[in-house]
DNA sequence: ACTTTATGGGACGAAACGTCCCATAAAGTT
DNA sequence: AACTTTATGGGACGTTTCGTCCCATAAAGT
């Protein structure tokens, strides 16, 4: 689905990267605000200036549209690991809580929904899935690990929390999720622990909040 | 934003129930398979043969009609707990993990999406979070634990691997996340010495909001 | 100055939108 | 059984948006 810009010279013209920008920006905003279906030729020429002949002829299809917005923003912050791993994971998870946060992370879930019907889309979360294992990966430097499996006990739970739950992703989360990988990973039976021994070990006056 | 069926007496007359079913199966099959764009008046009119008069009559706002096609699906499965807490969790997770291997996923994902803009979405979604925390609080029945934050431990994972990574849930990922999960909670906190003071290594999060 | 080209503006038929009215058939009522 | 109620079906309508086309123009490259 077009590179970008197919049969463009990219790069000679400035006019041809202005309007780029312009409809993209206002592309991610209309996503945020009202969702992909508010993603039209028509909205985008009224918020932009940029004539609706333009639009139909950059992008033939207006789903290209939707799929080069959500698809530019690059969020590769590289990480130099320190020698505690477990520090190391929860700044790993800070900037990430902090990337859940931040404006733009409605256009993951509007990338989570188109992937489920278009398969660009999920190869292009996948990648992005893969790209943070790899930044994960050189924090945990243990060669013996799942990194994929490592990343979705890891990462999950943010998820979870963001999406799911939809509260908020608070310091004691964080650090429950690293701890509780960095546990398993230190002992590695996996053999029915057959719990149930002690349930009173830990017990703080828990109201589980509950009303049916 | 209308209780499914604002102003009509339920119940009484086939044809209206008739026409509900019809008209949102269809906007499932839709919302499936081509995203919420495609769920319009029109489209389901051809797909049911109801009269697009009728779904003008009884959804006013054809948003309504995606928001009740989501919020239909009750998977309200009852759990009883055996004695052996890993294996009542690993069924727990292999049960999600049908269910998000199951048809209607990708309603998940189109709710996710949604509820990032629309507020009685997202407390849709709220719910069917906190339903879900309450059948896995009866499997742990760890009076001590912060259900909240196990649930997102448990469930996130498996979230991440289907709508992130979009790789399949294996048996070894659904072992590891309980194994995990159950290590964490076994056994205080003994990477963390700087955190000190913390006898209770959950519930911290005192469950606010409760319910609204 | 000259050429190339990305854009802007307008026109067009087709389609979908949202609203309305009225006939009809299916349900409930006596 | 006749009668009443009502949810539906089938249009018509003006409006808006769609996608496509052509041509003039201004900005960029030569």
């Amino acid at each position: 689905m077009s590179d970008s810009t197919d049969g463009i010279r990219e790069g000679t013209d400035p006019r041809i990267a202005s309007t780029r920008r312009q409809v993209l920006d206002a592309a991610r905003k209309l996503l945020l605000e009202e969702g992909q279906e508010a993603v039209t030729p028509t909205r985008l020429a009224e918020l932009t200036g940029v004539s609706r002949s333009t639009i139909y002829r950059r992008w033939p299809d207006p789903d290209d549209v939707i799929f080069e917005a959500i698809a530019d923003d690059t969020d590769a912050s590289p990480f130099t690991p320190s020698g505690d791993t477990r520090q190391d994971l929860i700044r790993y998870l800070e900037v990430l809580r902090q990337g859940l946060q931040a404006f733009h992370t409605g256009l993951l879930a509007t990338r989570i929904d188109r992937a489920e019907r278009d398969p660009e889309t999920a190869q292009m979360l996948h990648t992005v899935a893969e790209n943070r294992r790899d930044l994960m990966a050189n924090l945990l430097q243990h060669p013996g690990d799942d990194f994929d499996a490592a990343q979705a006990l890891i990462v999950g739970p943010l998820m979870y929390q963001r999406f799911l739950a939809r509260e908020e992703i608070t310091d004691e989360l964080i650090e429950l999720v690293v701890d509780s990988y960095m546990h398993s990973r230190d002992s590695p039976d996996r053999t029915n622990p057959q719990a149930g021994a002690s349930p009173d070990h830990v017990t703080v006056a828990a109201d589980k909040g509950a009303n049916e």
